[in-house]
DNA sequence: GCCGAAGGTGAGCGAGCGCTTAGTGTGGCC
DNA sequence: GGCCACACTAAGCGCTCGCTCACCTTCGGC
């Protein structure tokens, strides 16, 4: 069915590597109904439904339900670290760098606000071992953008007393976004993009930010 | 600080108001469990567990499971809304205003994190009468920090370029802490209050912030 | 034209859910 | 002492959950 297929704003073509066809359709329908209603909240013949398929059919391609939320949340990660990585070692100076990389992930979170909301918020709701391996996914994360701060205040572009404590900030900053952002909200994605770099830049006390 | 709240069991004295004892009781274990599972995965059975009392004993002081999230979304946006309100309305330049704010709505974000992750999560498994009441709370807590970035900015003691996309994302920072504050992590409350309240200082362009 | 694998369905299992009800113990008041 | 209002419990109702199973269809290879 197209409510399945055509998550608002097209974030269906993200999922493209998942195959086959059904597993896919399965997947985006769980995206939609655990950002929707939570992990907990969504059952299993909901899934189904959306993706236009009965609830036994789930279980030709998952294994539990869990693994869905796995398999989501993976997927999910190795997009934000890519997102950042590109960013991080795209050329130009710190000050640059860490624009482009909170522009980006923040439209990340404001566009795909559906699969942001379940790979950011619904973490606890995965067991331990896949718990485990989303956290050293995340680990990496965190180092990208560290590792643009570091550098920055290293050479005197930036003016940051704690390091750690700023890296968390500014990801925390980025990752609320997935929270508040209405799509039918007065601003797009690309404008909180730019005007959360304007606010990171001026965290990290980078010259010429403000004004 | 009689502000602070601490005892790793449990931040029952902020609920003194609730009467009488067994409705208490059934309040923080409520607490406890929708912030340890999420509302949706916490049972009766759990609750009334905690609180040690069989789950009949639950619709003796509640109607509902739903009401238990009620009283406890309601009672901590006042709670929150008060602690703005204070720091908004005491003397003082917007700078040393805004600062206050930001870094008393942090301590509570990350020492009460129990409680505020209920209430910043959990709204939206609340009913369309309960949440459009919250939801009215929810926007006095945004116009008291609103109030004191406009007049820091009309006063040009702030260099703010857009108030209200300032205001959320101040609001969205404070918030994200009840998300990632661990109690067994390296900075304490306090700290974090003071970092944050710097970082803010700088996002509003505040003068002298970056030391 | 037959076959097995792959992908799907309808019915339904055992478990656990939110919540109710009939009954029990207890303390205060006459 | 007799009585009732109240707080609480044991048992369980009706329902929905995640998941399974017996069976059905489609289709490429020979």
């Amino acid at each position: 069915m197209s409510t399945a297929e055509e998550t608002a704003g097209g974030e269906a073509q993200a999922w493209g590597e998942v195959t086959p066809d059904a597993a896919r359709r399965l997947l985006v329908a769980a995206v939609e109904a655990f950002a929707e209603r939570g992990y907990h909240a969504t059952t299993t013949r909901d899934i189904a439904g959306r993706a236009g398929m009965s609830p036994a059919a789930l279980y030709i391609h998952y294994k539990t339900k869990e693994e869905l939320l796995h398999r989501i949340s993976r997927i999910g990660h190795e997009k934000a670290l890519e997102i950042l990585r590109t960013a991080s070692r795209r050329e130009g100076s710190p000050t640059e760098r860490l624009a482009d990389a909170v522009s980006s992930f923040v439209r990340w979170h404001a566009g795909g606000r559906t699969t942001a909301r379940v790979v950011q918020y619904e973490l606890e709701s995965l067991g331990p071992d896949a718990r485990a391996e989303i956290l050293a996914l995340r680990r990496q994360v965190d180092g990208e953008v560290r590792g643009i701060i570091e550098e920055g205040t290293r050479s005197g572009e930036f003016e940051v007393i704690d390091v750690h404590g700023t890296t968390l900030a500014v990801l925390s900053l980025c990752i609320d976004v997935a929270r508040w952002f209405n799509v039918d909200g007065p601003r797009t994605p690309e404008q909180v993009g730019e005007l959360y770099a304007d606010l990171v830049l001026r965290m990290v006390g980078a010259r010429g930010a403000a004004a």
